[in-house]
RNA sequence: CGGGGAGUAGCGCAGCCCGGUUAGCGCGCUUGGUUCGGGACCAAGAGGUCGAGGGUUCAAAUCCCUCCUCCCCGACCA
């Protein structure tokens, strides 16, 4: 491709609305641009990028004998209706009527879909097992998208699903599933972890992420860099935390504490230490109250509280608290408080004569302590973790990093197909429910990870298996022998298979190498003064800014060793 | 949903508080010339419903009201 024949826009300046490092350089490069808030245009550039990566992907899936499908964006109502999903994605999901007032979501998922296609052909136990793939745009209506390409309201997405009749067979499917997922992260060049995840209000029972450690990333994983363990911080896990602790107050007692609220502000107040006191947070599940205990330097993870109490939770709001219990929130505490349940983190186990809240405002009580001044039903581990804490199964210190997800399987089991009424009929006759696993892939998050992971100050650095192209020609000056011979080097390349870009634009030096760097097509190769003086060519890596001479004769060679290099170590 | 910021030429911004000729600047763009290994130089030029609507005023980019769009932070851990 000529670069005066083909829509590269780069920009100069960066965009007003980019924010992260690859936000800003895909703008700038010319790979997409906004349309709206969390919708953007694909260019040429980044429309090659995006094919490469499905292209790797449909690859992978087709090894594993996943079986490509399309299905609609458009999805009636009653489909929806079907799994009670039309209520509960709530604002999520984007609806429309047709013409006929007939009401229609935009699919931001198509699990209902193909749950109804399961359920109409899949009949019998020889029907299966079977895995179906898509790579489809979803739409979800996000509260707040964000960060370019990492959190759209339009994205594209592959999804799969695999039907089987036997738990042994999803598992088998599930580790085919992992195998490819790692092929294609690494075919893509990422560096990348996989965690334990959690499984959410779908059910399930075995869950992995794959994530690209980023700071740019929304989730956060607990790592352990002693022994395999990492897990989302949804799930994690550390060695729990059972110290004795003895508080500063021996006797217990009711102390005026105006207006201190926070663990911080009753830590100054009292002169105590976070670690003795109690923080007590209220919750609601089914209309129960619950109110869940924590040591004041931790933080409980509603998503493992969730699990314990079995079911879905949700915070109390500061108003609700002050109208059921006449407390504000900041002096709540676990003394004689009318709540259903009371669940306490292992945290708080260990701590005598602790601090609580009052549940009188501008009140704590000190010198408290559990099982003597208030009974906890039940101890369990609810609490985030956090740096520092130990390795549930090592007691090495667990590192906390925020990473992208850019994939996500698990095993469904039978849940969605019992929900959803799919049964085949096993050897004997019997209907069983079809055991399901679920496996996505953010197409566009790849593109973002793999600027955010090796993006340097001069612009993009692509994998060479997803770049938009192998190799960027750069002639210096558009006429006399060097517009000669980068004409027949761009013809020879081309003929010989290769993806090459030429700069063939009457531009200054300066600008044709700024421009390469932005794009961060891995080789450059520069014909300039070493070829009139020395014909000479200049081949660049742009991810090492290595550079080697060489003769028209040896060049073709050359790039292929150098890209045989790139290959062999991880695509850069 | 709560809080904050922004919308002026293709892009990035100034001007707005304190209303007053033809609304500026940098980059880009067009034409001509000189350049040619890290975002060149000279000259001439084109390009604007100042986000939309309404109001105040002799006069509005500027003041007031309503709406739209975009970005950031947060979404209740007491």
């Amino acid at each position: 491709m000529k670069w005066r024949k083909s829509f590269i826009p780069t920009l100069r300046e960066i965009p007003r609305e980019g924010d992260i490092k690859s936000h800003i350089l895909l703008l700038k490069g010319g790979f997409i641009r906004q349309v709206a808030s969390g919708v953007y245009a694909f260019l040429p550039l980044g429309w090659r990028v995006f094919k490469k990566v499905s292209q790797i992907i449909r690859e992978e899936m087709e090894r594993i004998g996943a079986q490509e499908f399309y299905y609609p964006s458009l999805i009636p109502r009653e489909l929806w209706e079907l799994s009670g999903r039309w209520i509960s994605f709530g604002d999520d999901m984007f609806r429309l009527k047709d013409r006929k007032s007939r009401d229609l979501s935009l699919a931001p998922t198509h699990e209902e879909v193909v749950s109804e296609l399961i359920k109409k052909e899949i009949r019998s136990y020889k029907d299966l097992p079977q895995i179906w793939y898509q790579i489809q745009t979803k739409f979800r209506d996000e509260p707040r998208p964000r960060a370019g390409l990492l959190r759209c309201r339009e994205f594209a997405m592959k999804d799969s699903y695999s039907l089987d009749a036997t738990w042994e067979e999803l598992d088998k499917s599930y580790e085919l599933h992992y195998d490819a997922y790692s092929k294609i992260f690494k075919r893509c060049g990422l560096v990348f972890n996989i965690v334990e995840a959690s499984t959410g209000v779908m059910g399930g029972k075995e869950s992995h992420e794959f994530m690209v450690e980023s700071s740019s990333g929304e989730d956060s994983l607990a790592i352990c860099h002693e022994c395999s363990y990492s897990a989302n911080l949804e799930i994690a896990e550390a060695y729990p935390m059972n110290e004795e602790i003895e508080g500063k107050y021996k006797s217990k007692e009711k102390i005026h504490t105006p207006d201190v609220r926070s663990v911080q502000e009753v830590s100054e107040f009292l002169g105590v230490t976070s670690r003795e006191i109690i923080k007590s947070i209220l919750f609601k599940r089914n209309g129960k109250k619950v109110l869940a205990l924590v040591r004041g330097d931790c933080e409980i993870n509603e998503a493992k509280l969730a699990r314990v109490l079995g079911g879905e939770v949700r915070i109390f709001e500061s108003g609700e608290i002050l109208e059921e219990f006449g407390v504000s929130a900041g002096f709540v505490g676990p003394l004689e408080i009318n709540v259903d349940e009371i669940v306490g983190d292992y945290s708080v186990k260990g701590i005598k004569n602790g601090v609580v809240g009052a549940n009188e405002d501008n009140y704590h009580i000190v010198g408290v302590t559990p099982g003597v001044d208030f009974e906890v039903k039940k101890f369990a581990d609810i609490r985030k973790v956090k740096q520092g804490d130990l390795c549930p199964k090592c007691k090495s210190p667990l590192e906390i990093k925020n990473a992208i997800e850019l994939g996500h399987i698990f095993k469904l089991g039978t849940r969605y197909s019992e929900t959803m009424d799919v049964y085949y009929a096993d050897k004997d006759g019997q209907l069983k429910p079809v055991i399901m696993g679920s496996y996505g892939i953010g197409l566009g998050r790849i593109m973002a990870a793999a600027q955010e992971l090796y993006a340097d100050e001069d612009g993009m650095v692509w994998p060479l298996s997803i770049a938009p192209f192998d190799i960027h020609i750069l002639p210096l000056e558009m006429r006399g022998r060097i517009k000669d011979e980068a004409d027949r080097l761009y013809k020879k390349l081309v003929q010989k298979g290769e993806e090459v870009l030429m700069d063939d634009r009457d531009e200054t030096p300066g600008v044709k190498f700024k421009d390469a760097d932005l794009l961060g097509i891995p080789l450059r190769i520069t014909i300039g003064r070493k070829f009139m003086e020395k014909n000479l060519f200049e081949i660049r890596v742009r991810k090492t800014k290595e550079s080697i001479e060489t003769d028209g004769n040896e060049i073709y060679d050359k790039i292929q060793n150098i890209k045989g290099e790139l290959l062999k170590n991880g695509n850069l």
